[in-house]
DNA sequence: CCGCATCCACCACGATACTG
DNA sequence: CAGTATCGTGGTGGATGCGG
């Protein structure tokens, strides 16, 4: 039933794939807006109060990304002031699932994490 | 059932959580030794022949952060000439699941991604 | 065999200032 | 409101050489 290896999904190629998803989503920013556009359209400014800390450069670079990747759309209106909505697609969308899995695999591990961390410190201290 | 606010895991710390996974995992070799440990205990040079483009120092430097962490054990044999054997430890072992899940989300939508970033760049040319 | 020390290139990120 | 331009910096990772 389980084989026993199931890595071989992530070694196959030797480490391409999961290489790729890392350096598409592992930067500072990326699942945050991913996950805070979870539900549903919001503009620059509304992101940007949504996720505390993120500068207008890295915001602006990160849905940039996005939109390359085609993970986001961008949808511009000609108003004055101007008016930009940025929305998930379902790439974009199916992202979240994943996601989850790590945020739930660090909720119960990273108290582990953590005490492994300072008793090995200790030992060095 | 299906909350649309799933997403808060990842979000309601103001990233804190997400943020310290990856800054655990989304490093360069992190996820290929972890998967490239699955199927047991393992020497240095073994994992070096498995893991194409490893430099001796960054397996070391991996190794030593994940030993740090508690995700990996260190045995050191008293013998000439010298061996250490590394392995998962349960936590360590816990990761592979949520990697798995981050591998198929890429196996999946990666073929788009590329597609959409050359449709992409080609107007921009 | 195992691994650390050193040096160096690159780039992600932040702060700041400026525009349509 | 929604960005871009510019500059400065820390940290990651590659190459190389030495040591136990």
């Amino acid at each position: 039933m389980f084989s026993y290896e199931r890595s071989c999904k992530v070694r196959g190629d030797g480490g391409a794939t999961i290489r790729a998803v890392l350096d598409r989503i592992a930067d500072k920013w990326t699942l945050l807006v991913v996950t805070t556009l979870e539900p549903g359209r919001m503009r620059f400014t509304e992101l940007q109060r949504h996720i505390p800390g993120v500068s207008q450069r890295m915001l602006s670079l990160t849905l940039r990304h996005l939109e390359r990747d085609g993970l986001v759309t961008r949808d511009v209106f000609a108003e004055v002031p101007p008016r930009v909505e940025y929305e998930l697609t379902p790439v974009g969308r199916s992202l979240i699932t994943p996601a989850l899995a790590l945020a739930d695999w660090a909720i119960e591990h990273l108290p582990d994490i953590e005490e492994s961390r300072e008793k090995h410190d200790g030992r060095m201290a």
